[in-house]
DNA sequence: AATGAATGAGAATTCATTCAT
DNA sequence: AATGAATGAATTCTCATTCAT
């Protein structure tokens, strides 16, 4: 029915998504520019409106493209790794696999970082509802965890993987701030504070 | 000229200064309208400017209004204790300091915390730049308990108290997005990192 | 090279014209969406240029096409009934075939007498030129009643079925507005105030 | 408190509704420019928005000084003329009144039938919530006629005032369509009309 | 003939800042 | 010092139309 082939709009959509990624990550989601987005990758002023509903919609694709290359990440190591895994190593496998993504997209995360910790509810909310995949996998895998008895499950699911996540940001945030934790230490540091309570060791962050 | 005395130019611009922090407080400095600042202070719009140059730089008065608070503070409390402490204590005086003031202006501090882990080179900047009063009582604290041997030498003063001050925003990022640590607990857990080492355990930055 | 025949090139235009009624109908001239056009009949949303040159032909070719339907149905009436007739019952004749279109398209019709009184000079003349094939019924029927001094002929035909067409515009939205006069006794009233002249009474309507 | 006298504002504000007059009759509603008004006044773009908050309020306000206007004309003469007069010769002044206007502003008055008479609901409602003034005096006048019993009273007066501006406003069109009625018999054609019932003698309007 | 992605000229509105009074 | 009207650059989003396929 189409003309062009599906594969050349999902391009342009990539191009879109990508020069979104970058001006995002420079300018933060305020000042970004729509136009800049656009003609950043090639087209026009108005093309990213065929493809994108509104700057909002667009930020938060990028955000779940990001989640969702994590995830599939996460997923071909585990396929790749010999079968039966505990819990804790699959949330390891995760937070690495979100790591690799972080390290290619370093500048973006920060801007979605910071737009999740914002003050504007909406925009916390655009990030948060955008990664859904990813917080699907973590809760996922708490559940399951849960289920055998290996982490805890004080809470539902989904408000842990929430919490999960919180944490994980404000560790990249620590590390950018201050250079620690390095991205090596920083999923065992992380499961050690989730996975023995909120508020981990004898107050050790 | 001046028919008002300097004691009605402070008044005004102090009432200028408690509207701004509100109104930063409530909208985060982007959305926030200096419209409103002037008018939520009793003046009308203009008035703002003869008093401020620009947003930013109002921004930053309130920025440096509450760091002069918390070093002021600081100083009370140690000129009521009695005599020698330990740069540890002194270090713990000017946090607990800081809390006082962040006890009263949570949501100011929280936009002043985000504008500074903002990407707008210019806005972390300005942030940082005001903060010079309570960076310097730090810095001074770290300089005569390093000539005394106390404390951790591995930099500049300067730089150390810009790592310490960071450490102390995102401990209290840490709070606002997971409930820990709480503001009791926060003081000695941030000594413990940075007079350890930025990053504790064996593993520092 | 063409693969459809003309009959399907005029099933397409049919579809079109008809989508494009309805969403003229429903929006007026200026809010409609060409696209909202072509997808509702159906088709891709270039496929109208296909057909029509521009959304203004586009009306004008609904519009016509009402034109031309309300003149058909008039000549379907006069050849069934019996043969010579008096002016004044073809005039009554055309307006009855017009109103029988209206009853069909009465949201349609509201648009283009909307747009016939618009400001936009050339948006009445695109009503006033697409809506010939009725004018030059009108006015064909004024001729011949004018030379058999039937009717008033102080004005070229041509004026005068202008003259009458914007009457009877006018009545219809009358009718809109306060519900007066019916669709049953319009055709008389125009006539009366048409045929007496056009300031009837000593010049009423 | 405002060093620029409240004059100069009005002044400026009475610029503005000036230039806006124009170009609403020149262009209608839609196809008028905000910017062309606001630039028409000798001021720049965006100063329109300090004096009226959207375009709808501009065309708005300007409707409502054509109904003041109108009323005031009518206080005028009716104040001139010796003290007791019928509820007819009032409605009569009344009209007389809104024509003198007319004839002043004949072309925004078109662009305001045609927006009251518009399909889209908002459009006319804007139109009549600020012919508010006008309908007023109308209504009040058939209160106290209705009181005397000089007037038909079969509905609330201001359901009457809604259809007697109606009716008022459908002759203008006829008279813009036709050039029937003439201004000066209008009045009188309105009130034998509405008078004697909303569709008067045996049908006629 | 049909498709639908791309185009780009606008449009309304916002708001920090200026400056005459 | 205070005022607030004026400014105008800047921004998001719309949509008629084009055209390669």
């Amino acid at each position: 029915m189409t003309r062009t082939s599906p594969d050349q709009k999902r391009e342009a959509r990539r191009r879109l998504l990508e020069s979104a990624a970058r001006v995002f990550a420079r300018s933060g989601f305020e000042a970004a520019r729509v136009d800049a987005i656009s003609t950043g990758a090639g087209f026009a002023k108005g093309t990213v409106y065929n493809h994108f509903a509104s700057k909002e919609a667009l930020f938060g694709a990028v955000v779940e493209e990001a989640a969702r290359l994590a995830v599939a990440r996460y997923r071909a190591a585990l396929a790749e790794g010999a079968g039966r895994t505990s819990t804790r190593a699959r949330l390891r496998a995760l937070v690495e696999a979100d790591i690799s993504v972080l390290r290619e997209q370093e500048d973006f995360v920060k801007v979605l970082v910071r737009e999740a910790l914002a003050f504007h509810p909406d925009r916390s909310a655009l990030v948060t509802e955008h990664l859904a995949p990813f917080l699907g996998a973590v809760a996922d895998i708490l559940a399951e965890g849960a289920a055998r008895g290996e982490v805890r499950a004080d809470r539902p699911p989904a408000q842990l993987a929430l919490l999960f996540v919180g944490m994980l940001g404000l560790l990249y945030g620590q590390r950018w701030a201050s250079g620690w934790p390095s991205l090596d230490e920083l999923p065992d540091l992380l499961l050690d504070c989730f996975l023995d309570g909120a508020a981990p060791r004898e107050g050790g962050p």
